[in-house]
DNA sequence: GTCTATAAGATGATAGAC
DNA sequence: GTCTATCATCTTATAGAC
């Protein structure tokens, strides 16, 4: 974590291995992830970044210029992979679907937000860090709205569609509503903030992603179902 | 918005007014309170909110000390406002429903929500700008979770324990965990990111509050019930 | 590709005048 | 109480050596 300075390169075993401009460009973009997601963007300068990583500065703006075109491709990095993921989950299920038994509204969400909890679960600190800033980047009133809209919006858009599939009755501004209900019970667990540790006194451990999945899709369901049962207008 | 600089102070008509202290002390924490929303803490500088202010940055430090302190009055100054509010609406509730006809599940998240929402709706822009900060916060892994308990711990644990007069089958780490995905919820919703507006290309947005309102009550307090329903087990 | 050195300016905070 | 002036440090970013 506090990063080893030299580091076994040119001087190492075997010959440099010619990757190094690649991997260290890897290990700038893993330094500014983990620190992005703890701090925010205001909260890191490129100074620590360089130090995490191992490098100096002037290498960040070689690669990546301007600090903020950096948090950009943090931020991008692995918005590919979770959308790609969370189509495939969603094909998946709608596949499985194509004739026999119907759809329902906590499958569709399942096949929604499980990919997210299992990335989590299985990939390493780095998606851990990654997840707690797009949480941050979710609350944020002057860039945030945006920022998620570029990169998110998509799959977004799939999960309401298939949504209306299976509840055709349903109104596009109560699935719009209720996702904005999803994601921030999403966000705000995948986030991990240690809040509910001390909050329930040990109870509940943010990090026990399990608790997440056996409750969370029951819950996001339930929601939606009350709301478009009721049919609110407003 | 943009401060009038000299102000009518000593200058003005009839004495300087001797409340002149206490109102620029206010006149901060406003400038400070809708900057940290929408920048965060560290995206913000003493400079910045001196400016707005119309005060230099000395007069900051005489009244608050060092930036984190400013902050934190900036925090506190509503949070007491709020919890009182939140615990005169739950009292409220409880009474009525002290003979007669049971509580409910989602009577009780309404009297435990309502009161933000009503706040913000006729509070004007100072209180937006609160609620932005502490959805900001809520989400904020170094310190945001601390910062949290440390101000809205109380006012939870009588929603909890309400809840679990409500439903005395109930356990504790369902009743935590739900009210994470509530908060999620919330906070979003408070913070009025605008995130809904282009993501339901203008179907939504997310001033509407009254929207927030007629869905959101209903939208918990099924998730609630689903999950305790199933007694979830992990 | 990677580092050294440094420019050019911003930052939080304070001492002291009024 | 409020401002002027200022310090010591840190900031992003670049030019140029290797």
């Amino acid at each position: 974590m506090t990063a080893a300075k030299p580091l076994a390169r040119s001087g190492g075993r075997g010959r440099p291995s010619k990757a190094t401009g690649l991997d260290l460009k890897q290990m700038i973009l893993d330094a500014a992830e983990g620190m992005f997601a703890r701090h925010g963007f205001y909260g890191v300068t490129t100074r620590q970044v360089a130090a995490e990583a191992g490098v100096d500065t002037a290498l960040i703006h070689y690669y990546f210029g301007a600090k903020r075109e950096l948090f950009d491709a943090v931020f991008l990095r692995r918005a590919e992979i979770l959308n790609q993921a969370r189509i495939a989950s969603m094909d998946v299920y709608e596949a499985d679907h194509a004739r026999g038994e119907a759809m329902t509204v906590e499958g569709v969400i399942t096949a929604f937000i499980d990919p997210l909890l299992r990335i989590s679960q299985d990939g390493g600190p780095g998606w851990k860090s990654y997840f707690a800033l797009v949480a941050q980047v979710n609350n944020t009133p002057a860039w945030g709205g945006e920022t998620m809209t570029r990169f998110f919006d998509p799959v977004v858009h799939r999960l309401v569609e298939t949504l209306k599939t299976v509840r055709p009755q349903a109104e596009y501004r109560d699935l719009y509503w209720c996702y904005q209900f999803l994601t921030g019970s999403m966000m705000l667990a995948l986030s991990e903030t240690g809040r509910i540790d001390s909050l329930s006194e040990g109870v509940c451990h943010s990090s026990d992603l399990e608790a997440v999945r056996v409750r969370l899709f029951a819950y996001c369901a339930a929601g939606f179902e009350s709301v478009i049962g009721r049919a609110a207008k407003a």
